[in-house]
RNA sequence: UGUCCUGUGGUGUAAUUGGCAACACGUCUGACUCUGGAUCAGAAGAGUCCAGGUUCGACCCCUGGCAGGACAACCA
């Protein structure tokens, strides 16, 4: 038997619930010390950072304890599954980091052998062909407290049932005119446990067997089978599963399944707060025009986190550190952040960007001069060398940076004060030029010839600010992100009202920005941090000549955060 | 008023299976800094849903409550 690598790589790192579960089941030699997952998604959407948990989770397992895990799509109701999911799905999957190898498998492989699975429950009495309609099923199951009422097709001879079914699947019926249930329990405190369809009738194009089928397998059906076809040993999916375990191991009783049983086991899916993350909340923001699409950068789907410019390397830790339990919870978007801050700070390329512009003049500097200023491209990684970033009489920086009349500890410019611009000269402010209404058109600045970063000057002042020279900036358009809702939990605050009301209309701002020119060729997926402000990558939508930047966090801004408290 | 699951700092997750609760995020100090970033040092914050019980000793075991969640698609 295998010894967990990671076990011993961290010794000390506490293990989940269902690494304790892996680690005994190893230890007692069960499956043969095989550990096998799977990640099922119905390809009937996008995937969002709640699915990325799961991602994680499955391929996380397998390849702490050397073992497998599958990417298998649930397809078994082509009413609402297409290709272009489980192309964006594949393809968020890959992009996460994960590797399902050749085994890419889909419920639909299964179809044939499900059908042979249910013949045999069928002769040993323990599924039926019902006749009743949708209405009368839903009527005659009861309620949780009250029992359901026995079909009158339940005893039903299994030479019927063998004929019937198999005239089912030839097309003789009409759709929704007949079902296949398994016989089990109509008293049943479960609900799953009451008679549960395996099979319904329905003419639907299904993406993979097109018009080979009109008879489907229900979600219970298929699901526990294709773990067993597929070898699976842990079969993990979310809590609003557990109920249905007593039906996924009949099944497997029923069909007297003996070796390789999978076991299914339950976590408490994520929940972020600020933001939604059902399938129908997130469908009706697209289809409502609320957000520009599934891959907009404020969506928590993967799509939309990545285009935002998360890096999966971020998202694999958050999945780490949000843990795996199976109490309800509500994380935190702080961590989320924390994760990309992490990740980004060790290895995005500095960059100084001017987001709000207000021009500054260099009294005392030469007309028609240019200096060539060196920079160190990414201080955490000093071996990513060094940027040229010209310097001149005319620059931009940030408006916010400049105060007339300045509050106590603020350490930028003022009237009279001293900063040094990053990578150039110390400045101190001489005037401020305002228009008729009162903004300040420019700053006027003289500079000290003796403080050019490098020359080993020992004058020190408290603040230092970005820019950007005036003739050599590039312009950008940015596009600012925020939290998409004003409420934590979206869901709950609006109460019987409409979750829509909580959207928060500032979650985009579109500005234009001045770049240093050494980010003027950036291509599509390039990340950034512009020093100060935040982190930001270069969005698809973004042309040669007209750069598109999206901000995917800002830094942390102790002054920003002091003020606020006031 | 049926069945099942869950209750540990603000948030999340631990506690070597009974030895007076640890880690991360967040928060707050301070140091350092040519990013008010990063880094470093430190602090505050829970006595584990409640009530009993077992035990020398309970977050952990037992009993009874309470609270939250899941389940009544021919969805997954």
């Amino acid at each position: 038997m295998k010894q967990p690598q990671s076990a011993n790589e961290k010794p000390t790192t506490a293990l989940n619930f269902l690494e304790q579960i892996i680690q005994k089941d190893l230890k007692e030699g069960r499956a043969g010390g095989r550990i096998h997952t799977r990640f099922p998604p119905e390809p009937n959407g996008y995937l969002h950072i709640g699915h990325a948990k799961s991602i994680c989770l499955n391929f996380g397992l397998a390849n702490k304890y050397n073992g497998k895990c599958n990417l298998r799509f649930d397809d078994t109701n082509p009413t609402k599954e297409s290709l272009e999911y489980v192309n964006a799905i594949r393809e968020d999957v890959r992009w996460l980091g994960f590797d399902w190898e050749d085994r890419e498998y889909y419920a639909s492989d299964y179809f044939e052998k499900l059908y042979e699975m249910a013949l045999f429950l069928i002769r040993k009495g323990k599924a039926f062909v019902c006749e009743m309609t949708g209405e009368e099923i839903a009527e005659g199951r009861g309620t949780p407290a009250i029992p359901g009422k026995l079909s009158p097709w339940r005893e039903r001879p299994v030479e019927e049932n063998l004929d019937l079914f198999e005239r089912m699947r030839k097309g003789a019926f009409p759709d929704g005119s007949k079902v296949l249930r398994a016989k089990i329990d109509m008293a049943s405190p479960n609900m799953h446990m009451r008679d549960p369809v395996m099979y319904r009738i329905m003419r639907a194009t299904h993406h993979r067997t097109d018009d080979k089928w009109c008879i489907y397998p229900m979600y219970d059906w298929a699901h526990g089978q294709s773990d067993y076809l597929e070898n699976i040993t842990h079969s993990i999916c979310t809590l609003e599963f557990e109920v249905h375990r007593p039906l996924y191991d009949w099944f497997l009783d029923n069909l007297e399944i003996k070796d390789n049983r999978p076991r299914q086991y339950e976590f408490a899916r994520l929940n972020l707060n600020y933001t939604v993350m059902s399938k129908r909340k997130l469908l009706e923001l697209v289809e409502g025009g609320y957000v520009n699409g599934w891959d907009d950068p404020r969506m928590p789907t993967i799509s939309g986190i990545r285009r935002r410019g998360y890096t999966p390397a971020s998202i694999r830790m958050f999945s780490d550190k949000v843990g795996v339990a199976k109490r309800e919870n509500v994380i935190d978007m702080a961590l989320l952040e924390h994760c990309v801050r992490e990740d980004l700070n060790k290895n995005a390329p500095r960059v100084m960007a001017v987001l709000d512009p207000v021009k500054l003049v260099i009294d005392n500097y030469p007309d028609d001069h240019t200096e060539e200023l060196q920079a160190i491209c990414n201080p955490e990684k000093p071996e990513d060398g060094h940027r040229i970033v010209p310097f001149s009489k005319t620059l931009y920086i940030e408006r916010s940076d400049f105060l007339e009349d300045p509050p106590k500890k603020f350490f930028r410019l003022s009237p009279g004060k001293e900063v040094r611009l990053k990578y150039a000269y110390i400045i101190r402010c001489e005037k401020a030029v305002k228009d008729a209404s009162g903004n300040i058109t420019a700053i006027h600045c003289t500079y000290d010839p003796d403080t050019k970063s490098g020359m080993g000057s020992t004058k020190k002042v408290k603040g230092t600010l970005h820019w950007v020279s005036a003739e050599h900036s590039v312009e950008a358009e940015v596009r600012l992100y925020d939290r998409l809702f004003n409420e934590p939990s979206p869901d709950n605050a609006a109460g019987d009202g409409d979750f829509k009301e909580s959207l928060n209309p500032l979650s985009l701002k579109i500005g234009k920005a001045l770049v240093e020119p050494s980010a003027g060729d950036a291509k599509a997926g390039d990340r950034f941090q512009f020093e100060r402000t935040g982190y930001f990558c270069i969005d698809p939508d973004s042309q040669p000549g007209k750069l598109v930047f999206n901000r995917t966090v800002s830094l942390r801004d102790s002054w920003a955060k002091q003020q606020k408290d006031k």
